[in-house]
DNA sequence: GTGAAAGCGCTAACAC
DNA sequence: GTGTTAGCGCTTTCAC
């Protein structure tokens, strides 16, 4: 079996107590350049690795951290991971992903689960169907560093990073407005999330600028997000059953843009123009075509890595928090 | 800090010992039925869990696979990992996801983290980059259990599951043909990948097959998987400026896939047909469109897991081993 | 400057 | 049926 060579081995090679041999791994002054070398080189040699594991269990804390997100296989999500891990390697921590398919139970037990394997800290955006947060909330009384992005929980005090939701969600609507469009539908998300609510703040306020009423005929919440099926495409049917069709939707996430073009097109409803949040990197591939909203991801996942770092790390505990808001991108087809 | 509460908690509590404790929640036979309530009901009050770092020292294994792919971005990733999971949970045992970005290096430093993590064994699906495989091998015959899935080692003796990329390429190469098209060019991945030389072996057999001769001058590698910047896009380049431009593409890849597209249309030669492997599931979208070949990721992932577990949980050395072949889909456009 | 020993949380042989 | 003890690999007082 797979059996790795422990400080031990070394001790007993180089005819050393095991911990003259840490403490000489370790740097420490108190051991001779001579043994320091002599332990050193031996390591080197035989490739040795300090156990994580006997690290953790010693000093109750184990240098990675958790992340949860709804799916890896969305965009916005795959490129936050990338930008967390991008400042977890370089400052020494491991990242254990977890996914809750926007659903409230998985985001439970896999909050449960990192915590249970010593995370120093977690990173989460919320599932679409999280509505109770006691799981987080025991876990951040019990002192775990928990750090949200993107759909956040406002009444926690802990950082938190977000993109300007508002201002994203007013240029993607004033650009369908601007268009030419006057009845402008909205597909958003679950209606607790914390986006959801900015998002749609953006779209009224573009609305009420330009003396569009707000219609709530015209608002259609996907509850778990789009990972159920059927879900969006339901939602789509009956916007497009609406008396008053639209003709323009103002989409609230990437996975519910995919959809909607998937619905507009299987109902040969082209003509309608979509504008949305997506991170989506082959958007111009697509027809029917999605003017998008995009999301700095890869930077709100660095920014976020670094606050929890910051509280992990922090010497006393930390009672100042900070909500960062980044800046989106709007780009429009032609 | 966070302190979560330990076997030695109860026992005080409870007046006992701590094997006590410990037998009477994993439900050794020999603990009375009595004091094992005591316990089990205690525990269950004060939601106790064990600690799986301590565990993991104990047993020298950690219930937990690690998974090593290219990128979680990539759909069919994504999927074998929701397969992977599936099975591992199911099954006691957590993921540890980690990604190589198609470099070489990154691949390296992942299973040696992984290694050292005491993962129980290795998922994985080679880096683009990767040529060199001592970093594999040396696990492996460290005897930690190593299963590989889509981009396969041949000459590790190990378990193997692959889709049938000869016949998925074949018929999309075919389809191409029976399009009309003569001359179909083929955009691979790095050239010592497995599925590139299988997917290369399904494009020549319908060349042939059809008796269109195989010209080299019509093959393009994409060494770094599609990962650098601009890489895809001067392998189109330097296919539409062929004496004799192709009138259809078989792509290899999704991340290829979405790269020609992409030129194409920037090119505007959105006239090629393109036939290529994606597992994207908004493949129905897209301008120019893809017919495309279908890997069964989840599926992949799933028997990859189960593989892997048997080796894991195999009470004697592993001897025989299995390479799992599963077929492919072709989905024309139209 | 180096070694012996205790302890992180848990399990399992070995008492009794 | 329950308690005692040693040990997984490592760090860290406390001796010397």
């Amino acid at each position: 079996m797979f059996k790795p060579v422990t400080i031990k081995d070394i001790a007993k090679e180089l005819k050393l107590s095991t911990s003259t041999v840490s403490r000489a791994l370790r740097g420490g002054y108190e051991i001779s350049d001579e043994t320091k070398k002599l332990v050193l080189d031996y390591a080197e040699k035989i490739n040795f690795k300090r156990n994580p594991i006997a690290l953790s269990l010693k000093e109750r804390r184990s240098y990675s951290i958790g992340i949860v997100v709804c799916e890896v296989a969305n965009v916005f999500f795959s490129q936050a991971i990338d930008g967390i891990e991008s400042i977890a390697y370089s400052k020494g921590y491991n990242t254990i992903i977890s996914q809750s398919h926007d659903k409230y139970e998985r985001e439970v037990i896999n909050m449960e689960h990192l915590a249970n394997r010593s995370v120093d800290g977690i990173i989460i955006s919320l599932a679409a169907e999280t509505k109770n947060y006691e799981h987080i909330e025991k876990l951040h009384k019990q002192g775990l560093p928990i750090v949200f992005f993107d759909r956040i929980l406002e009444s926690m005090q802990t950082h938190k990073v977000t993109s300007n939701n508002v201002k994203g969600a007013f240029e993607a609507t004033e650009y369908l407005i601007k268009k030419g469009c006057k009845k402008i539908a909205h597909l958003a998300n679950s209606e607790q999330l914390s986006i959801t609510a900015q998002r749609q703040i953006g779209y009224k306020d573009a609305l009420t600028k330009h003396h569009i009423p707000f219609k709530k005929e015209y608002v259609r919440y996907c509850e778990h997000g789009g990972s159920m099926k059927d879900e969006v495409e339901q939602a789509m049917i009956s916007l497009l059953n609406l008396p008053e069709k639209p003709d323009a939707i103002f989409v609230a996430s990437d996975r519910l843009s995919m959809g909607c073009l998937a619905a507009l097109k299987k109902h040969h409803s082209e003509n309608i123009i979509v504008a949305g949040f997506s991170n989506s990197d082959v958007v111009e591939l697509f027809s029917p075509s999605l003017s998008c909203v995009r999301q700095p991801a890869f930077e709100m996942g660095q920014i976020a890595t670094e606050m929890l770092i910051s509280i992990i790390e922090a010497k006393y505990p930390v009672e100042e928090f900070e909500t960062r808001i980044l800046d989106t991108t709007f780009s429009p087809i032609a």
